[in-house]
DNA sequence: TGGGTCATGTAACCTGTTACATGATTAG
DNA sequence: CTAATCATGTAACAGGTTACATGACCCA
């Protein structure tokens, strides 16, 4: 279980709608947990049931209107819970599914696993960008796209001076680093097997 | 979807029962996908309604009662088709917890995230052993332990002169080569990360 | 006498995906 | 005129997890 704690976690940065919660996401916790919005709107409404959130719907008038939600102190609670109760044990459960498809590989022609390497290769560089951009956007002076309400302005890792707020940033790099790390390796592991791939060929 | 993947291509081997395939998942495929044997037997049967699966009831008076599944002429095309139409685009929807507990970790002492961190790295040095005793088990005149029909004799990647198949070696390898890489690089951003947190905390 | 292996499964549950629907406003 | 953005969701499905149940045999 991690959506809804992901989603309890951005929340304790501010009150935020369902729409709000995917965009922040998306700029946030998205570079190494995708969500889908549908998914977002169902478990905010679970843990509104389940009494970690509140919610009030606000009415406008030039946009939809929309539902705000707020993490209440059983929410809190949760959140703290699963921080000090994460089970590392689960992370190991792998299901890396290009290894299935190189698994068997034996039943196709070579030069198809080649070419899929090769995407997959493409794939992780595109990955990296998208995560390096992602990382000058939120340490060069990053600041989300607010307005007034909608958005937390304490999730902003930057303090009102325009200084970073060094812990918040460490976790963060700490997060980055392991994309950098993820996707270097699997291109290189990439390369490599593209390597033996063709000197068998040969 | 992918275990039912995985699933008919080691029935590619020959015959098995729910039972026998998940042992022998487990010492190939369970490197990098791990399997529920309640969802085997599911999905065992999912596939045999849908006609890629045949199955026989062999009586056995010792032990009980086994369902012996024969992928049919359907079942490997369905095979090769994944093989064929493989998208690599799932494989970066990615959902790596550890880094969703990294990113929230303002909110708890910085000693609970190193311990953690730590016991993330013993997790992954345990599974970096595992995967090199697997490599030992398949590479050095590695025998599955066959009782007659059970087991598929064709899985063994070592020929009938004990010699290796170059090419299913070439596959394993690649696999196996990705959980080195894997859990390495798990394991440096571990360290790298440590300390880090322990040079802050100075 | 107790625990492990053999061998099968069911049921409930949780999590995530895909496709669809509505309808206004705004920017190019 | 068209596409995107704002904002909300529902329904059906697919895939995976956890807990439970049965019952015999074998080994220490």
């Amino acid at each position: 279980m991690s959506l809804k704690h992901g989603l309890l976690g951005l929340l304790t940065y501010g009150d935020m709608s369902g729409y709000d919660l995917e965009k922040l996401f998306k700029r946030s916790i998205g570079f190494f947990w995708k969500a889908q919005i549908s998914q977002i709107y169902r478990d905010l409404h679970d843990m509104e049931k389940k009494g970690w959130l509140t919610s009030d719907r606000i009415i406008q008038t030039d946009k939809p209107n929309k539902q705000v939600f707020h993490i209440t102190e059983s929410g809190m609670s949760e959140l703290d819970r699963w921080l000090t109760d994460y089970d590392v044990s689960g992370d190991f459960n792998l299901r890396i599914g290009i290894l299935v498809r190189v698994f068997f590989s034996l039943r196709r022609p070579k030069e198809e696993l080649i070419f899929l390497l090769e995407r997959y290769r493409q794939g992780c560089q595109k990955a990296l960008n998208e995560l390096n951009l992602g990382e000058d956007a939120i340490t060069n002076v990053y600041k989300p796209n607010l307005d007034g309400a909608s958005m937390a302005k304490s999730f902003d890792p930057i303090d009102c001076d325009g200084k970073p707020d060094p812990d918040n940033m460490l976790y963060l790099n700490a997060a980055l680093s392991y994309g950098r790390h993820y996707y270097a390796m699997q291109m290189q592991w990439c390369e490599e097997t593209i390597a033996s791939l063709k000197n068998i060929s040969e």
